[in-house]
DNA sequence: AATGAATGAGCCTTCATTCAT
DNA sequence: AATGAATGAAGGCTCATTCAT
């Protein structure tokens, strides 16, 4: 959940990387309930810090949301990996779509993390890189295992994944639809017989 | 262009209505630009009117928003309904499917058509009931040909046409990669072989 | 004490007007007890005004000081063109550098007003234009008969006058020293014998 | 250039000596290039330590910028002293002018010791006394030799120059200026003929 | 003694909406 | 009906100063 200390910037005190976190766990809170990010003034208040702490950390709103996303990319590249690692690669890569389509329904991260990635997109962050390659590799063996067309790239499925979730956004508990989608979205990645 | 006057209300004085096409068209070509809706003293500005007249037309900034929904629903809904009478019904689909996916990605206007109906959404209007109505025969008849499974409903596609859409903004000037997801949710929609 | 109409703006509304000079007045009154310009929230207060009514007027703070100093040019430029069709040009020369080192003590109004004119300065305002060629015109007056030395002009005047009145302004009370000054600076002005 | 350990006080550390002198000095830099004083923080960053230890050694920003006088004030009475022991005390009076005019141009520390002291001022540091009295001691003897009439005091001649200065701040760079004001503050300081 | 994280009041500014003219 | 001035609640951000480490 937390983001490892980036190299060659000095670590975080105890007390500092406390706050960060909590600051962090209100915003992420805050958009899990489809609220707007509030103002910085509120955040600082739930997560019990002065605003001047806040803007510490995170200098900008944007530079709160970026963050919110790297957390999120991290652990998403991670389960993308253990995905890619698995034996059947067609069903890896339904989990894996599958997983991410939830995700991003059901956390504003993990859409920042789909989102801040690929063409059209903020500079890639080191996670979001990670993640790429993963997906990467997790495609090409779908592929070869006859999972995915030919005439699609990796950011084809990502906008797809992304496009699909956004979708369904407004009728996110609908866990039925949800399968659907997905059902429908796997059938098209793979092509007309 | 212009919403028809509502039963019951009376029919606006010429300059009254000239005004309001005028605001609109001003917000239109404003989102149309990407750009977010700019401050009502803008828009009245740009439009050549007081804010006090943008306000007579619509109360509230989300009215004004509704509106501009409003009149593309009315346009989207003829276009429908063409392409359900035509001969080959899968072809009708097939356009009606790429048609409103460019006017999602080009227009705000028709964006806010299509996502103001349906489940999970603001309290339908005249228009958009017609537009599912005309939905649902095309629908119907595509099934009937064989290009759309059994187990998805109109508001399976209105949301995957949407998502699809909402997917590709970031890469919308990429003809070639909006042609292929259409062509993905199209396979996929057919289901497998 | 009130600006004219600007040739070319339209003429503002009655009320307008006048809360636009209540926060003149207030923003005036504040300078002259020494103090720093208040926040504008606070401006607007003691003028009975909203936040926003104070921007309308002076969409800065920096636009405040400059419409302060404004008011304050014309009226100078008034009394010094007085000064400069007077019979004796010694004597209106005299008068004006007194009246203006009083000025300047005594309103922070009349300090902008000859401090926002000349070299260094910000690009010089309508009313600055006049109040220099008045200044001009005294000044060739009062060389031609003898009261100032020919390898002073204009802008050494103005920037004398003005220092001198910084210098006495922490004891712009005692008028015996503020006169000892102006002498001071009338017999350099003229030059060793 | 560093302020002698005042007595009663413990003599500083050697390290906190220095410190103390860096954050002085970067101070000063940042002073003498026009700059407004910037944040404590950034002074402590570009002295190379924490904001702490700034607040140790001067327990304020006003303190700070008393320290700066302070020691500006040493070495200027240093120098009038010099000054007021030259064997021609009119050559003398005009070069302590000048150099107090050109110090108060291009160091704020300069003007802070002129301004720290006499009427409507600070109290007087040990250092501002002995300035006071090196100037007494050097207008007493150009009284006597002619260069100054009899009706200004010490008082005047310290507002009179601090004046001079601040008036040219504008065009500090325009070096026949700033000796063309002097001569008149010159000439005007001895009289009419 | 040094550090730098935390504080939080205060600042400037924007903008949806109301209302007098 | 139209106008645009007025309103005032937010909002994002800065910075002098305090205090835990």
């Amino acid at each position: 959940m937390s983001t490892p200390d980036a190299p060659g910037a000095a670590p975080l005190r105890a007390d500092a990387a406390r706050n960060r976190e909590h600051v962090l766990a209100v915003a992420r809170e805050q958009l899990r309930r489809g609220a707007p990010l509030p103002p910085m003034k509120d955040l600082a208040r739930l997560a019990g810090v002065g605003t001047g702490t806040v803007y510490r950390h995170f200098p900008t709103q944007q530079a709160l949301l970026a963050a919110l996303g790297e957390d999120a990319t991290c652990e998403l590249a991670v389960r993308v990996r253990a995905a890619a690692e698995e034996d059947d690669p067609v069903r890896g890569f339904a989990r894996v779509v599958t997983a991410v389509v939830r995700g991003v329904l059901h956390d504003p991260a993990v859409r920042a993390a789909v989102t801040g990635a690929g063409p059209g997109c903020a500079p890639p962050t080191r996670a979001a890189v990670q993640l790429d390659e993963a997906v990467g590799q997790l495609l090409r063996r779908a592929r070869a295992a006859g999972a995915v067309r030919d005439d699609v790239d990796a950011d084809d499925v990502r906008l797809l994944v992304l496009g699909l979730a956004a979708g369904l956004a407004p009728v996110a508990g609908d866990d039925a639809r949800v399968e659907r989608h997905v059902r429908v979205l796997l059938d098209g990645l793979r092509g007309r017989a």
